[in-house]
DNA sequence: CTGAAAGCGCTAACAT
DNA sequence: ATGTTAGCGCTTTCAG
């Protein structure tokens, strides 16, 4: 149906080298004949095979992008800077969606080697624990995003988690709380400890038991987060500081404490994680952990560019196998506040 | 590097033939051959190249979807919508996000027939109008969501836009609202009229002058919104009720209200469009115009893929070439009240 | 049941 | 400057 190079040769009456080389612009050819490819590709409105070019070239020109949940926001966030950094060297996104779902981590590893993409970013945080042996074995370029595979040498990035968590805490202690707790993600998720972590630091810093940190764990999205603080009001009723896992816990947090009858920040103060584009605008407006998707995007990107140049895989020896952790800063909105009973 | 066809064949001692026979299950083969196969494919990590395998095929098993702005939590929903339902079939997502920049679209569009994905889904408002010739000699099926190409004849799917601009209205005036406003997109969204001339209908309809109706119009995120309002107090002060061409300028224009230093839903009562899953946390909460971003994908994949099976164009003569227009409908929340001075 | 061989559409030596 | 040719890795007739 559309038509092949060879058409494209026929109609010129070239060799199809010569469109080929024509139209990729590389090699000379005399004016005349140039002019006849460009205008027989033109009428044919030819459009070279991608396929057949990754077959031949060994190059998809495309990477996989493997994230947690696109229905949180802070991975279109990611995917926006990942596509951005992508697409100028003309590269595209091959999108999977794990939907918090484990299996289909895997299963979209193994599609996105059939592809042959050139690279993949993982930016699931429950993938790293469960795939490790692949990870290390992986046959291809892999960067990490915001997760990462324990005993794995791979590229990564991600926030600095126990900072985060630190931050939060010590926000939490500052404004004169005691009784904190925390709300984390499910344990096959890799970032939930090291945030937890941050948290303890910050507790015991200011010389709190971090050990009888209350904490609840569910699902990292609005309902998990509602789910969880239920249950940890249910365990600590007097708490009045909550550092949640992500903004999404966050908010549904926010929800449970009303549906208690409480008040957000008067009774209970809760800090976020992320700093999704609306955290701004919820009810209050989120006190959160801010991280730089931008930053990441564009540094996985990098260093999968990197590593298709080397024609070698993201742990390839000799190569840069850098793990970096990006800072990450409080922003403080109107989620947290004063114990009652402190005056201001 | 990793290794082909011919290795496993040749491990196994047999011909390649035997190879994809057997790892594809078709035709028989005696089960000491079989089992010789398979052992020598597992051995070596055998993974076919799914790139060798389309340029055979004829077929990429992807789709390309084109998003206006993956920033947008409606995007989000609707990839993960077109995703869940691609999956099933083996199919994958090459995701472009257009950013809001209409030349991005089009350069998408021939990336997307470079890469000879088995077909597209548009869901980028302003693409239809601009590409419209291209649209109409499109070289692969094309399914829209959301938005539609004048007179050009493509399956599409799209929510009943005037019916929701018109529950917004209606709703507005049944509160006792009756300086009304609007919010709209820049004049390359195809919705926007849409909507607005279902907000004018609500308005005539209940014997107020549509003509006169108030509207500004900024990008559709949460600055133009904000923007826009901003504007639209400026010109029409007495304003008491706004709908607002989505729920990101409906979030952007509660913000303006407020910085006018008007409460809502007190002062001026906001509706939005699209119920996103954010539009219940926000403050107030939103009332907005609900769509079912579900069903739109599964339709647009489910078209795709019958195009796929006849192997045709998505505008081919004798297909359905359907236009499904989908129901919507009023969610009401906080951001609506009566407006001031009139008993409750 | 299995193998030989052609060919999908392109690029890159290698000739000429 | 241009043409010939050999594949890239797979599937699929067509023979045997």
């Amino acid at each position: 149906m559309t038509s092949t190079i060879a058409d494209v040769a026929a109609r010129a009456g070239v060799s199809t080298a010569t469109v080929s080389r024509v139209l990729s612009g590389v090699g000379g050819a005399r004016p005349a004949t140039r002019e006849r490819v460009v205008e027989a590709a033109r009428m044919l409105g030819y459009r070279p095979s991608g396929v057949a070019r990754s077959l031949k070239l060994r190059t998809t020109r495309t990477y996989g992008l493997i994230v947690t949940d696109i229905e949180n926001p802070f991975f279109p966030e990611l995917v926006r800077a990942v596509e951005d950094a992508a697409r100028g060297d003309g590269y595209a996104i091959l999108l999977c969606n794990a939907a918090d779902d484990p299996d289909r981590e895997g299963a979209y590893l193994d599609l996105l080697v059939d592809r042959r993409v050139d690279g993949v970013i993982i930016a699931a945080s429950s993938l790293g624990g469960r795939h490790r042996e692949w990870l290390a074995a992986a046959p291809l370029p892999v960067v990490l995003v915001n997760c990462s595979a324990p005993g794995v040498r791979l590229p990564s990035i991600a926030s600095d988690n126990v900072a985060g968590g630190r931050l939060a805490a010590e926000h939490l202690v500052s404004l004169g709380h005691r009784r904190i707790g925390a709300l984390t993600a499910p344990p096959r998720n890799a970032d939930g400890p090291d945030r937890l972590r941050g948290v303890r630091a910050g507790l015991e810093a200011a010389g709190l038991d971090a050990a009888a940190l209350p904490v609840a764990s569910d699902e990292a999205g609005v309902a998990g987060g509602e789910r969880a603080m239920r249950e940890l009001l249910a365990a600590a009723p007097d708490t009045t500081g909550v550092a949640a896992y992500n903004d999404l816990m966050a908010i549904g947090a926010m929800r449970a404490v009303r549906a208690d009858g409480r008040l957000v920040p008067r009774d209970v103060s809760v800090v976020g994680f992320d700093d999704v584009d609306l955290a701004a605008f919820v009810d209050p407006p989120l006190t959160t952990i801010a991280q730089s998707t931008a930053d990441m995007g564009r540094w996985a990107v990098a260093r999968l560019k990197e590593a298709v140049s080397r024609n070698g895989n993201g742990a390839t020896p000799g190569g840069s196998t850098a793990e970096v952790i990006l800072p990450v800063h409080l922003v403080v909105r109107g989620s947290t506040a004063r114990p009652v009973g402190l005056a201001g």
